[in-house]
Formats: structure tokens, C-alpha cells, sequence
DNA sequence: GCCAACGTTGGC
DNA sequence: GCCAACGTTGGC
């Protein structure tokens, strides 16, 4: 299958993913639950995954991932230290899970809002949606085409 | 920093 | 289980 994730390039970029070589990073702290079944039920091993920089200066996709290990718990939950702790989970009740992604490509350019807005065939993209904000969210596999054909990639 | 949209919480 | 209040996300 085709994903959007989204990510913060202050937390994790695409040159973040670059950088950690073939191990590639792990995917944590995901606590929305639909992103979390998403995460848990349906990305598997070898999805192609769109990276989503947001809250930041050009905000669009930056590059293409993909999965390398798919669901396991995710270990942060547990940890009191850690941003995405939560206090609720315990070893017998542990209901967030993380994966772990590999670079694929980095983009000429990210491709902004306004670019992939502006390619007709992605009028439907969930990501372009207004008021959209899941994390983790499927893309088609004709919109994953189209966006790698605009990014010249 | 504004604000729309959505998720979560908690009193009842 | 309803729903108002509150918190968070995230584009702009």
C-alpha cells in the first residue's frame, strides 16, 4: 500500500531518514487512535510511504520512505522521560505501536501545498483535505505516481 | 499567532 | 451515553 506520514523536520526529516543509513529510524509516538490502526492493522513491510514535512517553513512532501519492520510496540510509551509517554500503557496494556522506515529518495525540492494542489489529479488526497490532521494516513496508488512525476524524482 | 477542525475528557 | 468544555493540530 501507499502512505502519507506526517512529521515535524525538527523531529525527523527526510535527511533525518537519510542519514540513518540502512536501519533506517523507528516511527514513534504516534497517539491518535485511527493513525494508530492504520500503523497497526494495515502498513506492512515494503509500503511506499510519502514524507510529509508539517509545521514548518515549506510545508509538503519532501521524499518517499519505506517500511522496513511494521508494527511492534512502541517502547517510548513507557518511558516517564519521553515526549510521547503515557502514563496509561503498561506491559499488559501497551496500545501504541511503532514501525520502522527506510530512506527511499529525497526530492528535488518539497513539493508545497500549494504545488500539489495545483495537479489535478490530487483533488481527493486525503492530505489536502481542510481540517485534516491524522498523522498517519493511505494514499492511492495513482496519487503516489502523480506526486513523484511532479517532483521529478 | 490566529483559528478551524477535530479529538478527548469528564460531569451528569 | 450525551455533550459542553477544553486541548491539540497544523495550515496559513
Amino acid at each position: 500500500m501507499y502512505w502519507v506520514f506526517k512529521t515535524e523536520p525538527t523531529e525527523c526529516s527526510i535527511a533525518d531518514i537519510a542519514a540513518a543509513g540502512s536501519n533506517g529510524v523507528i516511527w514513534e509516538g504516534v497517539r491518535n487512535y485511527q493513525a494508530r490502526n492504520f500503523l497497526r492493522d494495515q502498513v506492512k513491510t515494503g509500503d511506499m510511504v510519502l514524507i510529509h514535512h508539517s509545521s514548518c517553513d515549506v510545508v509538503g512532501i519532501a521524499g518517499v520512505a519505506t517500511i522496513i519492520a511494521e508494527a511492534f510496540t512502541d517502547p517510548s510509551q513507557f518511558v516517564a522521560e519521553n515526549p510521547y509517554y503515557d502514563p496509561k500503557s503498561s506491559a499488559d496494556k501497551a496500545p501504541w505501536v511503532a514501525v520502522r522506515v527506510g530512506f527511499v529518495r529525497q526530492f528535488p525540492q518539497v513539493l508545497s501545498m500549494a504545488d500539489l494542489r495545483a495537479i489535478a489529479g490530487l483533488a481527493d488526497m486525503q492530505l489536502l483535505k481542510k481540517g485534516n490532521r491524522l498523522s498517519i494516513m493511505p494514499a492511492t496508488n495513482a496519487e503516489f505516481d502523480l506526486v513523484l512525476l511532479a517532483a521529478k524524482a
